[in-house]
RNA sequence: GCGGGAGUGGCGGAAUGGUAGACGCGCUGGUCUCAAACACCAGUGACUUCACGGUCGUGAGGGUUCGAGUCCCUCCUCCCGCACCA
């Protein structure tokens, strides 16, 4: 009977639902295993095959770990809050909880097809109120958190307050704003209630304040940095512009160090972790205080990494927003500097970007004095000073920095040489930190590492400076001019947000009328009829925040939801945390890596830091599954210049031999123009053109006439119509060679507008006379077109195909990225339709590393099938018999089995998914070969095989008698007895080549083995005459002689 | 420019320092079939040889080693990330 994964997948998909196979318990004494996929956002295209690829090797692994004897964590849910329904919804006016409720059944139809392990009883989505409940729970709790730099963690604001009203702000080292002020006790009660607030937000974890933000007009919200790329918006390429407004921001610069410390605890792969360093881009180096010469009350901070450079610092330069600029510009430089400051503001990013090489500047006319040596030195403007890092200032050093180097070459100053070692300050700057320091005051003739202590030690008993630790890390803007996310649970009173009670949460989002900003710009929410907050009942109402959250947020922390899904006490219930602590396994793409993946690890610090979740570092290990490309098909279309090198190729070539050499006659029309081809001996002209260009063909026959010349127009729809048929033309132009009529054209209507040429035609012709499009891949198989589908798409209306001598036309192909706009999407849904779902899932995981990117090709998935099919072959016959005989097992058979349970268990334990599946195979193909039908054989093989191939392995589980289900099956138990043989097969090599190989018995010793081979007859008439210098045998492995 | 990763047949890809190319696709030949598809059997890195066999071969060049795709050095190419970060 045929193996008929139809049947089979449907029948136990609905035993599992209705057995609740998946459904996980939290009340268990086994150990626990978390593996947990990376939510999706469900969008409209549906899933193609290479969404499933990570779900496909977590659920490997999951199903596995069950085997194992672990409790299984193995969840699935929405990120469901997104811009795209949002966009949906302004375009349609459908609420955008409309369509991402019918989005997520696609999915979730796409999901179940495919047979997972998840436990939907436990599914989340970010857009559920109760779920969004405990984001804004979190959230509440951040406002109402400090980072305190004593205790090192997150402290009530409650107890800042009483530490405020005893001994105001002096002692206390916490996390805050820049521009927070000193105040003692007194002070700080003598504040009046709004004061205090004001300043209790340059302290609380989340926070609203003015600051310059990436505004994208388009798409009417703000981005945060990490969406913004080169300038454009991330998702739609739309331009960003900085502006200045009121959002929430979250303190993450308070856990800057252990977000970079945390790094050092977690299994995740070096780019994650390198990228995650660059962003929070710690930088340890001094800050230094410059008076200004003539302005006493004014000094200029910088922070240098090089503090020990600083006697090589011959100018400063300011960013041109430094708020000193206008102060110190002197009268002569007032102009050029109000200039440049005002074109330095006018220019976007994207102009900056790519000037990034041009010096430019202005002189102030203000000098700096450096504390040091008390020499003044000139202070510029530029804009290669970024007004958002560090104090927007910098001491400039160009014998030791490139970008100072050009600065002071472009404005002819100074390089001071300020190292031994340094060389070639001519050409470039030298960074190098070796040799002893020359013009340097107190640390002349010191080495790198003593020069910086004493410099800062210098600083710090003077009061210039000091030691200090930099992040290039911006706090994270938390707010979006947006409907589609999570509401503020904040409203404001006397311009100051106050958190709404927790007995109000979830703050669920009012139904507005329309999804756009106010005709004011105020965000949608403003739109939401009668949404005020009243903190009395019969009070006053106040205004809610209007702004949303971003996408991350609900992201941030939902892994925890997946453990106690249905609290309503709670974010998550403390035994459940307890007992499931942390994702043991997080697996998604390399996209999140500075996204999602910091962010969420910030929230759990926080969150850890309230006792709340028992781990630092909320995943273990992170894997990051690669990309499956889409294979795209293309094809060639004729353009104008091709039908000329047709015609030349195929039809002309002849008549010239016949007719006399082509000859390219000057012409009397107005622009040079020349003939496509001409006949010299009878005064015919060919011209070849459109049927469309009927004012082209009126001027060419009047120049011909003039010329005194004959015309043949070819139309090349008429040239299309008999592209096979190159008789058809020739006749034409026989006919016309032959007559002495002056003009000939048909003015027959053209069939085809356009010309498709196969693609292995296109080689003969130059790659110009062609342009590429895509073609979509379901009716292209093995690279040739399905014609009779093809025609009926639109874009092949009124087309023509050359095709080959075969009669097929072929298309071209290109591997890139599987997108809906390069018609190379293949649903997976096709596949299961065709294949199977375990024929799919084992497939995907057989098309290479997990990790690494490769192109989907459906053509291989046969191998995978005809392998299922072999494997259901041994058990079950033609006839529909059950094979499988009670018999004993002999040592080649176990032998089989046992080489199996190890290289798979070692290669899922490493994540090698597609050696595994080849390993099914060779057990498949040995066991085949031996015409070996045995339970203690193939019983234990399915139980291997249920991971990946979950509903053929039910089946088999159940013919073999069992009535539960295979997913509670044990794991078979490797016993290396049987991997032993009687005898090895030693390669032999003589100098490291291979000559032969020799069988010895297994248990032969090292001085047998070296005998036996040097009895060999190969290795006699290899060795001829030369003596053996050196004979190694490396036991099991391999036997090298050296002569 | 800096950082990370990768270069192996026609293709996807295997190889704890120990027989390079497992497994699969594709291709070639054969069996089955009226035929095609499926299925099954055999072969398949290149060059060379009637054959046995031999020579070359993991981006390039050097090194360590009895032995290198694997380790070290120099360089090239590609992909990803960051990029006036003081």
């Amino acid at each position: 009977m045929e193996y008929a994964p139809r049947d089979i997948e449907s029948k136990w998909q609905s035993w599992w639902k209705e057995q609740r196979t998946y459904q996980v318990s939290n009340d268990t004494s086994k150990p626990k295993f978390y593996i947990l996929n990376m939510f999706p956002y469900p969008s409209g295209a549906g899933l193609h095959v290479g969404h499933p690829l990570g779900y496909i090797a977590s659920d490997i692994v999951a199903r596995y770990k069950r085997l194992k004897g672990f409790n299984v964590l193995n969840p699935m849910g929405y990120d469901s809050f997104g811009l795209p329904a949002e966009q949906y919804a302004i375009q349609t006016g459908i609420h955008p909880a409309v369509s991402t409720e019918q989005n997520i059944e696609r999915y979730r139809e796409q999901l179940d097809n495919i047979g997972f392990s998840f436990d939907w009883s436990r599914e989340v989505r970010t857009s559920d109120p109760a779920f969004y409940w405990w984001t804004q729970w979190i959230f509440m709790r951040l406002f109402e958190h400090y980072y305190d730099l004593d205790a090192d963690k997150a402290i009530p604001v409650s107890e800042l307050v009483t530490r405020f009203g005893k001994a105001g702000n002096k002692s206390v080292r916490a996390v805050c704003d820049d521009n927070t002020p000193v105040f003692s006790a007194d002070e700080w009660n003598a504040l009046s209630e709004k004061e205090q607030h004001l300043i209790l937000l340059k302290y609380r974890l989340t926070f609203p304040e003015e600051s310059y933000v990436n505004w994208c007009p388009a798409m009417g919200t703000v981005l945060s940095n990490d969406e913004v790329k080169d300038g454009v918006s991330e998702r739609g390429g739309f331009p960003v512009e900085r502006k200045l407004m009121k959002q929430w921001s979250m303190r993450i610069t308070a856990y800057a160090d252990r977000l970079l410390d945390g790094l050092n605890t977690i299994d995740w792969p070096e780019s994650i972790k390198e990228q995650q360093r660059n962003w929070i881009g710690r930088s340890e180096g001094a800050s230094v205080r410059f008076a200004v010469d003539g302005h006493p009350d004014a000094h200029i901070e910088v922070f240098t990494t090089r503090v020990d450079t600083i006697y090589g610092a011959t100018f400063m330069v300011l960013a041109p927003e430094h708020e000193l600029v206008d102060r110190l510009t002197t009268d002569a430089q007032a102009a050029e500097v109000r200039a440049y400051v005002k074109w330095a503001a006018s220019r976007s990013e994207i102009e900056r970007m790519a000037e990034a090489k041009k010096v430019t500047g202005v002189n102030t006319g203000a000098y700096a004095i450096n504390p040091f040596n008390g020499e003044k030195i000139p202070i510029f403007i530029a804009d290669y000073v970024l007004a958002s890092y560090g104090t927007g200032a910098v001491m400039a050093v160009p014998s030791g920095d490139q970008r100072d180097w050009n600065f002071a070459t472009h404005f002819n100053l100074p390089i001071v040489p300020i190292l031994d070692a340094q060389q070639n300050l001519e050409e470039a700057a030298d960074p190098t930190k070796e040799g002893r320091y020359v013009n340097s005051g107190m640390i002349n003739g010191k080495a790198y590492a003593e020069a910086v202590p004493t410099l800062v030690n210098w600083l710090e008993e003077q009061g210039l400076g000091k030691g200090k630790i930099q992040y290039k890390m911006r706090n994270a803007v938390f707010s979006r001019q947006r409907y589609w996310g999570e509401p503020v649970p904040v409203y404001w009173k006397d311009e100051v947000p106050h958190l709404i009670r927790e007995s109000d949460l979830p703050l669920v989002l009012p139904p507005v009328n329309k999804y756009l900003p106010t005709e004011t710009g105020e965000p949608p929410l403003a739109r939401a009829q009668g949404w005020k907050y009243y903190p009395e009942p019969d009070g006053p109402g106040y205004e809610y925040e209007l702004s949303t959250m971003p996408g991350w947020a609900g992201s941030s922390w939902y892994f925890y939801r997946y453990m106690d899904p249905h609290n309503e006490k709670a974010f998550c219930g403390k035994e459940a945390v307890g007992y499931w602590r942390d994702v043991d396994w997080y697996i998604g793409g390399s996209e999140h890596a500075v996204g999602h993946l910091l962010y969420s690890r910030f929230w759990n610090h926080f969150l850890f830091d309230l006792g709340l979740v028992p781990e630092r570092e909320y995943a273990r290990k992170l894997t990051n599954q690669g990309m499956i490309q889409g294979r795209s098909s293309l094809i060639y279309r004729a353009k104008e210049c091709f039908y000329e090198e047709y015609l030349w190729l195929k039809v002309l070539k002849p008549f010239f031999e016949d007719y006399g050499p082509m000859q390219i006659p000057a012409s009397n029309l107005e622009e040079s123009y020349t003939y496509d081809f001409a006949f010299e001996t009878n005064d015919l002209v060919i011209e070849v053109t459109s049927w469309k260009r009927s004012d082209k063909i009126e001027s060419i026959r009047r120049s011909a006439e003039a010329d005194g010349k004959r015309l043949l127009v070819l139309f090349i729809e008429e040239l299309a119509d008999s592209i096979n048929d190159h008789a058809v033309t020739a006749a034409k132009v026989r006919q016309a060679l032959e007559s002495r009529e002056r003009f000939f054209m048909t003015d027959k209507g053209p069939k085809a507008e356009q010309l498709f040429v196969s693609y292995d035609l296109t080689q003969k012709y130059s790659e110009h006379c062609f342009s590429k499009l895509h073609v979509d891949v379901n009716i292209v198989e093995d690279d040739v077109l399905n014609m009779e589908k093809a025609v009926q798409l639109p874009m092949f209306q009124k087309a023509g195909f050359k095709v080959g001598p075969s009669k097929r036309f072929t298309c071209a192909f290109e591997v890139e990225k599987m997108s809906k706009s390069k018609f190379n999407v293949v649903n997976p849904d096709d596949m299961v339709e065709q294949y199977g779902a375990d024929c799919f899932r084992m497939y995907e995981m057989f098309l290479g590393p997990l990790e690494v990117s490769k192109p989907w090709d459906t053509k291989g998935i046969t191998g995978v099938y005809s392998f299922l099919r072999r494997f259901w072959g041994m058990f079950v016959g033609e006839d529909g018999a059950w094979l499988p005989s009670d018999e004993a097992p002999d040592r080649d058979e176990l032998r089989i089995l046992h080489n199996c349970i190890k290289k798979v268990t070692d290669d899922i334990e490493r994540f090698s998914m597609n050696t595994c599946v080849s390993h099914f195979m060779i057990l498949t193909n040995e066991l085949r070969a031996l015409k070996s039908s045995k339970r203690a054989i193939l019983e234990p093989a399915v139980t291997l095989l249920a991971p990946f191939a979950p509903h053929i392995a039910e089946e088999l589980w159940h013919r073999f008698g069992h009535e539960t289900t295979v997913c509670d099956a044990a794991w078979p138990q490797l016993n290396t007895e049987y991997l032993k043989s009687d005898t090895v097969t030693y390669p032999v090599q003589i100098n490291g080549k291979l000559r032969g190989n020799i069988e010895v018995p297994a248990d032969a010793s090292k001085a047998d083995v070296e005998a036996m081979v040097l009895e060999q007859d190969f290795v006699k008439r290899n060795l001829g005459d030369s003596p053996v210098k050196k004979l190694i045998v490396v036991p099991g492995r391999i036997v090298n002689i050296v002569i």
